[in-house]
DNA sequence: CAGACGTAAGAAAGCGCTTTCCGAACATTA
DNA sequence: TAATGTTCGGAAAGCGCTTTCTTACGTCTG
């Protein structure tokens, strides 16, 4: 690997000329500055990044904190942050969470410690206290679908109380009346909004809200099917279901079949998230998209702007829609 | 940010000491050492892993490279990657190869231009000779489902053509006998493997190979779908169907759902690569699981041996099993 | 034409760490 | 006791780059 020096040598000048050249900052001499290109390409220089980066304090890396790698919602996220950033050749080291507080504390560390310029995280765990610490006396911080106290502009998020309020009011124009509710970890603000939309959404219908429609449950599939089997159970009738994620939606759904109901005539199910399975269930699941790339590109373009100083546009707020697709159908009766 | 300086001074002690207690390689007085770990405690001291990198020419960093980020198959690979590298304190950085020379190409030297210790790859479009190339020169590689020659100890492999045969005998053994086959792009040696095992099970059972009963898809779901149709327009009858992948059973089962099928008893599929959503189609999809995720650990593991000097034993070949679900059923006739 | 000023290139000082080299201090042996 | 070996701390060089400071030179103005 030939170091700037050698190139300094090849083309004769000196090797803060070369790093002018290379950097572009200041002017330099056309002729000199063709001698250092031609020198370059000869010797097919590539400038040391780890170098680089102990000179001016900046990896040109960041960090990014998901709670798993191998979940299509994620995935999704990773290749919008992925391809936003490295389209201003900047990179990405990915850290793994596990939605467990110890283990996104570490990941953080870890980041940390590779010097990342900045964190963007999808974090379930940490505290909105350590986030604002982080972004006060560390480096700067973005944070994809959470809102933060304190840190207004460094969060992406979705009106998940209006997604939860069309997924009701879809149901609701179809005709049905008895809609039962599968809904995430209420100690989340996200499952807490959505289900507040459903709510909202029946009471504009002069609907009461009945608590034994209601079932919480922890966004896993095992528990689509826990759920669906516990609200049959308490025999107040429904002929719709609301999950609060496609994955409840998929495993009440793969449930009501397993127990001879025919789908969707026997059982409308609404989703949540519009995840890459969602049209391979069968009947095909209407649901809520959730612009989770969207609101991961933004998050990036924001980092952008804050760290390396672009200045694109950024959009923290997003609005869910409907996608209708099989699993619902008018209530007969 | 403290810097080794700080707490040299603090322990009142000279750079290299801290630096030696730190790495621990010499031996360092018992009485000093404490003060090194004392001070290291109080200044809340963390080395900078960019000076580190620079002065030891390593930055504990490999290069992962993957067709796309949010597939669940690849998912699953990067989780097995991340997680045993990090166990190690190595770091990951991701890039995205597109299944595209160009990208693929791209990706490698930005990886390179980031001075990762090692590579491990999924990689589609790169040349044997590239690789190899790359190999020798530089840094060392691993392959994640690849066999290239001349790398016989950096490739990790699933025997596809035993794949191929297993789906096909699964369904000989339930009386099918005329079995249609959508295979994967031939041009890629898993894909052709998997299609010589298929044959193979065919002639075991003394059936011959009717090339009227073989589509070549890419992959993609969509390609399911037309191949089934496709197929189906041939003309010659069939009661099963082997996919060479998930993606293309997945839009076959669907297409023929569309078509009015009754699905398993009108025609019964084997998918292969058992991916997350295997069990979300429906009928649940009996397919051949792809050991994906210890593939990839073992990659990790062998950097870890060959770069970074541990050793734990690796497994390089590896043996696919059938997963039967409901979406294949015996051929009454 | 002399002095002032602006511009461009080179010299050199770091960035924070590892590691080699050296010497001091102490222990061991003849 | 002198000579030799051993251990361990410190000084200093360097990893490859950026950036500030300095110097040299050319241009402009009075």
């Amino acid at each position: 690997m030939p170091t700037i020096y050698q190139v300094a040598e090849r083309a004769g000048v000196s090797l803060s000329t070369v790093s002018r050249v290379l950097n572009g900052k200041a002017s330099v001499n056309k002729v000199l500055k063709e001698r250092v290109e031609k020198a370059v390409k000869e010797l097919n220089y590539r400038p040391n990044s780890v170098a680089r980066s102990l000179a001016n304090n900046r990896t040109d890396s960041v960090g990014v904190l998901v709670p798993e790698l191998n979940a299509p919602f994620f995935g999704d996220l990773m290749q919008a942050v992925e391809s936003t950033l490295r389209a201003a050749d900047k990179h990405v080291i990915i850290s793994v969470g596990r939605n467990c507080l110890e283990t996104e504390k570490d990941a953080v560390e870890f980041l940390i410690s590779r010097n990342c310029d900045a964190l963007i995280m999808h974090a379930e765990a940490l505290s909105d206290e350590y986030l604002l610490e982080l972004n006060q006396s560390k480096l700067p911080v973005a944070l994809v679908n959470r809102q933060v106290e304190g840190l207004p502009e460094a969060c992406t998020s979705l009106d998940n109380e209006k997604g939860g309020y069309l997924a009701t009011r879809h149901l609701l124009e179809l005709g049905h009346k008895d809609i039962a509710y599968i809904s995430g970890p209420t100690d989340k603000c996200d499952a807490s909004l959505r289900l507040e939309g459903h709510k909202r959404a029946l009471s504009e219908a002069g609907l009461p809200t009945n608590p034994q429609l209601i079932f919480n449950g922890d966004y896993s599939e095992e528990d689509g099917k826990i759920g669906l089997l516990e609200l049959m159970a308490r025999d107040v009738p429904f002929t719709a279901l609301v999950c609060a994620n496609d994955w409840m939606a998929s495993g009440a759904i793969s449930c009501a079949r397993d127990l001879g109901m025919s789908l969707p005539h026997d059982l409308s199910v609404v989703g949540f998230d519009d995840v890459v399975f969602a049209h391979h269930v069968f009947p095909r699941l209407t649901t809520v998209s959730n612009p989770i790339a969207e609101m991961a590109e933004m998050s990036a373009k924001y980092i952008l702007n804050k760290v390396y100083g672009q200045a694109n546009n950024v959009q923290l707020y997003f609005e869910p829609s409907l996608v209708v697709r099989e699993s619902t159908v008018k209530h007969e009766g």
